[in-house]
DNA sequence: CGTGTAATTGAGTAGGGTCAACGTGAGTGG
DNA sequence: CCACTCACGTTGACCCTACTCAATTACACG
């Protein structure tokens, strides 16, 4: 595996930098070393939605490695952000030569398929509150650390990304939070978001009947 | 490959037999020779979401050939249909093997997701009426036959099942096929719909203002 | 010819989107 | 250190899409 690491290059973004456009040649796969990313997707009249939002140590960009020609979406760090990048050539050869590799891509991609197939569930199913309450509390175990104030979420979250990621508007998303907030169930901060009472928000989530 | 059909098992099912239930253990990835398949997840209070529809030479149920302890859906023939099961540990085996078998594997995953991602953009910012013309004409494209009345599609489609494929209610699919056919551009009949004029199912598809 | 499943259609309603005006807090530069 | 500015956030009013509930009709199959 060393052989790998010799190939990759580290590069680094500023917030808010674009790492790779959709429609673009996607030569490279990308490895988030430090920071966040989010990959999104924009509709022709300038919506926009957020596919993934990447942790450390994830993959994404990958559509190089597995064959396909351009980049399906776009990727913008949501903080400074160090990137490795590995040519998409380099890649499959990796994913031909050793079984495991292609083994744990294959793996990897089914946990992604699932992973969206249950959004489509919710966004088919779930009224926005609840698919609000699940996306944080989704946010919180990939990202939150624990506080004396509760649960924080680690990513710069803004009420239009939180929207972005959940199907709704900015609008709802605030007036949704600030509600929370009122309630005491979460702090609701400029683009952070701290969970105090997590079984609250599972019960809204859950929509278990909430006796006080 | 020889080996591969020694380890199939050819199955038959009526129309609406269950060929998998959700949770239930993984032990085969099946192949679709003959008739359709639903595959759908179902919410806890009952509602029904068609995540694929299969079409004879397709694989479902893969999980289990690529890790999954068990289905993370249940699937349904729409028709009567003879199936290929390949036992997990064949197809893990296989991949594991044949480089190009698991490349492929690969491939058809992240064609998989990308399909869902598209889906995920539509639900999130796409009304109703558009996301019916839309999953119509991707039904015509994929099991679509040329009669002379139109595009047929060929797939036994109840107003509910176009409804769980494309998150809404059967009320709602009954008056927009009802409106449709009014207007002549599809024949809407009991399970099955004919497409006349393609065109302007995709201006509504595309919201391109209409000139009549 | 009866029975069950699919489909149609009406009336009523509300979730949440749209638009718009107004706060607010974090950087920036003097 | 303070004021200015800009992006982020809040909140109200309005309204429309599409869901809910429910009654009725049309088919297909035994």
């Amino acid at each position: 595996m060393l052989e790998v690491a010799r190939c990759c290059r580290l590069r680094r973004f500023e917030r808010g930098a674009f790492v790779f456009f959709e429609g673009t040649r996607a030569r490279a796969v990308q490895v988030l070393y430090t920071g966040r990313v989010k990959v999104v997707r924009e509709t022709d009249d300038g919506r926009e939605v957020i596919i993934r939002i990447i942790q450390p140590g994830e993959i994404f960009g990958g559509a190089g490695g597995w064959g396909r020609e351009v980049y399906p979406a776009t990727a913008v760090t949501l903080e400074d952000s160090r990137i490795l990048e590995l040519p998409s050539e380099d890649f499959a050869t990796l994913v031909e030569r050793y079984s495991d590799f292609a083994m744990a891509m294959i793996r990897e991609l089914a946990t992604r398929l699932r992973e969206a197939e249950a959004r489509i569930l919710e966004l088919q199913t779930e009224r926005v509150e609840r698919r609000i309450a699940r996306t944080l509390l989704r946010l919180a175990n990939k990202t939150g650390t624990k506080t004396e104030r509760g649960i924080e979420i680690g990513v710069p979250l803004s009420r239009q990304s939180l929207a972005d990621l959940c199907g709704t508007t900015l609008s709802t998303a605030s007036r949704v939070l600030s509600g929370w907030d009122r309630a005491g169930i979460i702090f609701a901060e400029r683009e952070h978001v701290t969970i105090r009472h997590a079984h609250q928000l599972v019960a809204i989530a859950e929509d278990i009947a909430e006796a006080e």
